[in-house]
DNA sequence: AATATAATTCTCATTATATGATAAAATTTA
DNA sequence: TAAATTTTATCATATAATGAGAATTATATT
């Protein structure tokens, strides 16, 4: 086993129930001596990706942390959308949740998020957590974006393998294509409702979405132009911006000045 | 160069300021050949730590908003304080930005902190961001709890080689350890003033502090009463909920259910 | 304080893996 | 379509990782 690959698979084992292990427990699980797991950890340590805590347990270090915030203060769509939740939640007919998640990989990661402070329930969307491609409007908005092969393989990974419901699955984000906008009720939580748009980036390999999510008791028809009124004039303008970021960064990489 | 030592090496050329590079810049400034780094990218790519963007591009992966997640939901500094924070927020007689420190390795990390709604300023200390270990309030409150050779080691690691300085430093400290208390104005931002208290738990390895910074146009000498009583109370219980929180990770461990 | 026990580091011969020069393929740009 | 750039593949060689076991250090127990 190479070295990174080991280092990848000890950092795999910590999850949210076991956030620290000891060496005989990586060396148990890996089947590898522990001699070398020591050897192993020390570096990890040494690199601020674990830290030793009591007991001689280790857990998850500060270069996380660390590397967390670069992103996030880096990341075109959370730059260019954060600042309109807000405003997108004072606009919206009734309280709500809103949301920029985007697709990492396999994955839809909640990237941003803003809660109007009267809205009550609380989303099992979260920043920085993994959320299920093919439930919700917030993923549908985005997978919606992927087709062909692509999707295909997608939607195989998670369990949809059988082909008569892969098609059915297909066509309804076809449909929703055709509309523009995604809304799903009490798929990933129940009592609440959720609207969605996509928003894309190809040159900077963006694919993500724009979500308002409220609790039923809330809503009404009614409300629903306003709804798609705000979260498509929104859409728009994240979009404008992630292109100027876009720009600003292409500008900087170009710049004489920031190469040697 | 060793596998693990390129890999850490490629990570830490990316920054607040630098957050997308290519193949040929890294293999540039690690004066490595491109081959290489390919090979290396890739790896790091697949594990999610490293994801391709627009123009050749590769910024940060993913895998630092899951771990950045695990941390968060389990360290026990985190759990036990952040809920605190708001409540101390709303205390202080005055719009305050509320911050719990951490030491990692030889830095001081922000790991939790909350803003008044009102408050203006904006602080350096932010949640991942690595703050000096020798200015500051929040700081203070930390290197506090060090002493004799681990001290001075640090203090030579930051450049404060010279005997006498180190003597000042210590000393001013010392004092700082008899009152219980940190205060400085202006160390680390302009216009800001900063009071912390030491927070610590030796079987869990942590040293920490809880801070609370104001504008200083707003502070006035009659508020210092209640901000050292805030503070006070809130540290108490802060390390009154780590020791909870370390009794049940002990008793988590030592469950055999949780065991093969 | 002395002993026992567990945790961590060290050593070293062996083996496996990373390395980088170069070529080839794939992708993007002109 | 051609040219340029990016990415992957190949391969002989150098280098570094490996794991068993010994040695050391830290921690707990009496």
């Amino acid at each position: 086993m190479s070295g990174f690959e080991r280092f990848n698979k000890i950092l795999n084992l910590f999850s949210e129930k076991r956030s620290s292990l000891t060496v005989a427990e990586i060396s148990e699980e890996l089947k590898i001596p522990s001699s070398t797991i020591y050897r192993t950890v020390r570096e990890m340590v040494l690199a601020d990706f674990l830290e030793s805590a009591a007991g001689s347990y280790f857990r998850l270090g500060q270069a996380f942390i660390k590397f967390n915030r670069i992103i996030n203060l880096s990341d075109p769509l959370i730059q260019a959308g954060e600042p309109f939740l807000k405003k997108l939640a004072n606009e919206n007919p009734i309280p709500s949740t809103n949301i920029l998640a985007r697709l990492f990989g396999d994955k839809v990661m909640c990237v941003a998020d803003f809660k109007y402070p009267s809205f009550k329930n609380n989303t099992s969307y979260q920043k920085g957590r993994l959320m299920p491609l093919l439930y919700g409007a917030t993923s549908r908005a985005i997978i919606m974006q992927i087709k062909g092969k692509r999707l295909r393989d997608i939607l195989n990974l998670e369990g949809l393998n059988d082909h008569k419901q892969q098609k059915i699955f297909i066509s309804g984000l076809d449909k929703d294509k055709k509309k523009g906008f995604c809304k799903t009720e009490g798929q990933v939580d129940n009592g609440l409702i959720g609207f969605a748009i996509s928003i894309n980036n190809k040159k900077l390999g963006i694919e993500a979405s724009l979500s308002s999510i409220f609790n039923t008791s809330d809503y009404l028809l009614e409300h629903e132009p306003i709804i798609y009124a705000n979260l498509s004039s929104y859409a728009v303008l994240i979009e404008r911006y992630i292109n100027k970021i876009f720009f600003e960064i292409e500008a900087y990489h170009n710049n004489d000045l920031n190469k040697d």
